[in-house]
DNA sequence: CGGACCCTTGATAGCTTTCAAGTCAGGTGG
DNA sequence: CCACCTGACTTGAAAGCTATCAAGGGTCCG
């Protein structure tokens, strides 16, 4: 039901040894829900391809998006009884399913399955907290730059990036609104540090420019 | 080496099981660093008394507290080469040291040890997504808020609080300035959510209120 | 062509920061 | 015992960054 390789096809440009989840394939639209917060975490996922956001929602609507996903990323590993927040895609998804139990038991007989989860959630840690520091004490243009640097790593692009998400999933990932995010695109215009052919597409221009603004 | 008990006496109003190192102990006075971030990361520490912080500095001087530890935590813990973060005392510590490599060949031969590595990390996972919720979509005398009943919560307090930092220390968790915070409790005192007997003590006068603000 | 959604831009408001004093508490030494 | 010193904390005034409110433009698609 599952396997540990060491560089999964569906993973073109990403980190080394992967899980790669074996079980029902099911496909999902552009902003489609595959699980909400609150709801009974029974089961794992692996996203095959297209992207995701995992998101958490405050009472009075203020949204935040704790992660974006891309093609072999696993998400939905959960500890306790529920999800703690909302997966929902982008645009048309294929993803992997395997229920929770399944996983847990092959974990608990497999050390290589069980230090794989350990590693897929220190990795989780460390974007967290990377995130974490960025929500902080970075400043709006920091964090925009942050962002676009993320992707062009993320999905293995040089320097032309197809961006995912719309500006409010941007702007609820930065802790920032949709005008803040906007302004500072077309800052980064007028500085010559990106291009903007499509609304959604992205041209880097200067990352070294880039990359000084984050660290 | 190592023991993973049910309830360890370092440890009393806290989770359940916990892991619990058992090598060599050492002390710390206030305010000192107990390792720094980027050094190499070959060893793991359990707080067996006192509190400290664990924090990332940025080139320009602005920092971010991660998170702060109380007794009975383990901290250190890291899967890449260097720690990504500093540990500081906030006042006098005693605490417990295992050699990293200790512990991962213990983890490696033993299913119990993996699974509470594991549990641990997927702990730090859950407050680090609660941080940058917080970061990202609060305003200053929610965060305020959420850290009062935190630290009720973690130290076992029931209405009177030790504070065990400064408000340069709470200003640097919450992504706020010291004057901020300083004049948010004033605010909450006016408006009798809590009292403050002394500088470093916080009594909760209506912890229903504040319960409100954080959600 | 109309509608819906997304994005951009402008003007204004507001929360938090910055800058600047001033107060307070704890520890030291005369 | 108390003056003094230092670090921590509080408070005030002004500035600034980002949010809010509002309107307009663009694009895709039925």
């Amino acid at each position: 039901m599952l396997s540990v390789i060491q560089s999964p096809a569906v993973a073109p440009v990403r980190q080394p040894a992967a899980i790669v989840l074996d079980g029902l394939h099911l496909n999902f639209g552009p902003g489609e829900t595959i699980f909400d917060e609150g709801q009974p975490a029974d089961r794992v996922y692996q996203l095959i391809s297209g992207s995701l956001r995992t998101c958490r929602i405050l009472r009075d609507g203020r949204r935040q998006i704790e992660a974006f996903h891309f093609a072999g990323d696993v998400f939905g590993l959960e500890t306790g009884e529920t999800y703690r927040a909302a997966a929902q895609t982008l645009g048309p998804c294929s993803v992997r399913v395997m229920p929770r139990a399944a996983l847990d038991a092959l974990a608990q007989e497999r050390g290589d399955v069980a230090r794989r989860l350990l590693e897929l959630t220190t990795e989780s840690l460390r974007r967290c907290q990377d995130h974490v520091l960025m929500l902080g004490r970075r400043i709006a243009c920091e964090r925009v730059a942050a962002l676009l640097l993320d992707l062009a790593e993320r999905t293995g692009a040089h320097a032309l990036l197809d961006v995912p998400m719309t500006r409010q999933d941007m702007a609820d990932y930065l802790g920032l609104t949709i005008e803040t995010v906007s302004r500072t695109f077309t800052q980064f215009q007028h500085d010559g540090l990106i291009a903007l052919p499509t609304t959604r597409k992205v041209l880097l221009r200067d990352r070294a420019a880039l990359e000084e603004m984050v660290d």
